[in-house]
DNA sequence: CCATAAACTTGCAGAATGCAAACATATCGC
DNA sequence: GCGATATGTTTGCATTCTGCAAGTTTATGG
């Protein structure tokens, strides 16, 4: 049925007219420092939820914001998206969800009351915990094949990597230096 | 207007009795390895958006397979959703937008017509070889903190963390070694 | 040729997101 | 005190994104 003729071979166009120096592939994906941090993280994060979604019915975003409450408790709602790199609104949706899931409660009884702190329930530090000895695993299973060294050197790479990019952050894609 | 009198004070709800032993946090986000890789490569991901967004109107995801489109042309939508890691869906979704913007075109004329080979336009060429421009320069800004020594240490690092978490991957959670 | 399989694409319902507006409470200036 | 204004958080709603079932097109095997 398909009436207008299609053209079996390549169309006469130039398929770029090879440009001299800057010809290889201009960025190779899987050798770009920041891709092959990310890989890593999402393959943990895949695997981390793949045991705490079908046991706690937890999601990605929960699951951090659970960690976040967990870690340091009595923040309130928009210190903890500060904290998670959320934004207000989800982390609000969030909070609501895992009240609903019996996970983290709102004390009250403060002076400011529009500003209420976050704690978990019991429940939610017992799945905190369980899903924090799976994630110390999975950390301890990457570390393994490294050296003490090695170690030592990663984590001194990341503390750097950390601040540079937090001040790429800060300025933009505009503040980088002209090189 | 709150008739229901608020309990002003804590609730006589023992705050955790405290077990002995696994006390302090059972995990701290910010020093989690995962963690770490993740927040670097969020904030580049981010940075780079805020270029590509306004400038090209690409997404992360459009982004993503735009840039492996570009690193290997020829590839099908399911080699692409593959190798981007995505889900076959959501790529040929992503496809047909970059074609619609003019970045990516299906060569027809194979043998299997069932699969189409996929190649940049020359304006996706350039769009492309202008992000990865600046992708060079995050890349480089990072790395200019480190000595040459640490960049071979971060780089062997990362090659085994690589490793050690796409066989985590393969395994689930469930083939962690018991320790 | 017909049956079945493979590679994608489309439709659609439900979930997630982004943003404006609403709420509730505090605090300040008078 | 008491409006005016600011702050912390939630809600409503339109838009976009996802996940999955079903559809389309092309191959392949009997």
């Amino acid at each position: 049925m398909p009436e207008d003729a299609p053209p079996e071979d390549a169309p006469p166009e130039d398929p770029a007219p090879r440009d001299p120096a800057l010809d290889a592939s201009p960025l190779a994906l899987e050798a770009w420092l920041p891709y092959r941090l990310f890989i890593v993280s999402a393959r943990v994060a895949g695997v981390l939820e793949g045991y705490y979604g079908p046991t706690y019915g937890l999601t990605q975003a929960s699951w951090r914001t659970l960690a976040v409450i967990g870690d340091r408790p009595g923040l309130s709602a928009g210190e903890i998206a500060r904290a998670a790199g959320l934004d207000q609104f989800a982390t609000s949706r969030t909070i609501a969800h895992l009240m609903k899931l019996g996970f983290a409660e709102r004390a009250s009884a403060t002076r400011d009351r529009r500003r209420a702190s976050l704690s978990l329930t019991r429940a939610g530090t017992g799945a905190f915990a369980d899903i924090a000895r799976l994630a110390r695993g999975i950390e301890d299973t990457l570390e393994s094949g490294l050296s003490a060294a090695e170690r030592r050197a990663l984590d001194g790479a990341l503390a750097r990597l950390d601040e540079a990019s937090a001040a790429l952050a800060a300025r933009g894609w505009r503040g980088l230096e002209p090189r």
